[in-house]
DNA sequence: CGCGCGATTGAGTAATTTCAAATCTAGTGG
DNA sequence: CCACTAGATTTGAAATTACTCAATCGCGCG
């Protein structure tokens, strides 16, 4: 199972088996059904999730008790409330599993440690961030200069496996319109 | 003028004047006046900017004509197209110049040669990088779950001197919301 | 078969945009 | 110091868009 996160870190820097068995000794493994909590809002938040198998929500609920995500995460993807965990904060978000995954966990204090000791771990992670800073600033642009149905097109287009595996409410939620206007959009 | 490229640095790790005067020499300088272009949608991106002085707008411009704003920049922030400068492509953003402004230009291989040769360095991209990650995913949950108004009330508390440097106009273009209603939220 | 979840549809309401015009303000030159 | 102008802001009214609430439909699964 391990190996998805060696070749997710090879597409970056290559890694030798010794480099990569000491990477791993730092992750602890995890394992939830669906509709499982991984964090919920309030909580400490000790670890970075690279996704093995299985997908989850990050979604804020407001004081109405509507949800807007703020990202999914499926295979060879990292997720968790970064906000808490950088800053040792409690969580603002919630993440639960939209289906059975397989987690491998990261402490902030092991990914220091990681970083501090494998220089190609720093870049690894250094190009990771920058890539996601990138994606987070389109998703910006799409929010501001496309309305919903533009949105919908381009996350299609995107991430076409995404919706054979979540429901169009949540689709919704993550693309900030309600579900009727989001049904509306494809007639 | 440099002395605030290495303060900000030293916010994250501490320098010797060697590895700063090293760090620097990587630098390039530039000084451009008020509606001059930084960068021009369609360009070659070869520098991240490090304002020293001065306030800028990074900018799309959509088929109507109308003005989104990805990003602004003032003293202590960078400031580039990252998506074009990290991936070597054209611009699809505009940077121009709201006040006149001094700039430290790093290109993407000085930065990379920095960050081989100092651990430091790239440590502290690795961490202005996940700061900047959260940053964007608090704009991201601000636009999904508050109106403009709010968002406005939050920039406006988060943020003061900047609505004393720039027009509500760019404000409005920055929230998402025509500068009418804008105008409206606060009367 | 019937339950439950997700998706759709309709109608009324609320929020925002657009277009147009009026007003205000800071800087410029006389 | 004053008049003028360009840019910025405000206001009004109509049109558009999206939301909410409610009801209905469709389908897979026990």
């Amino acid at each position: 199972m391990s190996i998805a996160l060696r070749q997710h870190i090879e597409k970056i820097t290559p890694l030798t088996d010794q480099e990569f068995d000491y990477i791993l000794s730092h992750f602890t493994s995890k394992k939830l059904k669906k509709h499982q909590f991984l964090i919920q809002e309030g909580d400490g938040v000790s670890n970075d999730y690279f996704v093995v198998k299985g997908l989850l929500k990050a979604y804020h609920v407001d004081s109405e008790g509507k949800e807007y995500i703020m990202q999914f995460a499926m295979e060879d993807w990292w997720i968790s409330d970064y906000q808490a965990y950088f800053n040792h904060t409690k969580a603002t978000l919630n993440i639960d599993c939209v289906e059975d995954v397989e987690l491998l966990c990261l402490s902030l204090h092991n990914r220091d440690k990681l970083c501090a000791d494998l220089h190609k771990i720093e870049h690894f992670f250094r190009r990771k961030s920058n890539m996601g800073y990138v994606a987070l600033q389109r998703r910006i642009l799409a929010m501001l200069n496309s309305n919903a149905k533009e949105r919908y097109e381009q996350l299609l287009l995107q991430y076409p496996a995404l919706f054979q595996r979540v429901p169009k409410t949540l689709i919704a939620a993550y693309l900030g319109v309600s579900r009727e206007t989001l049904s509306r959009f494809y007639s």
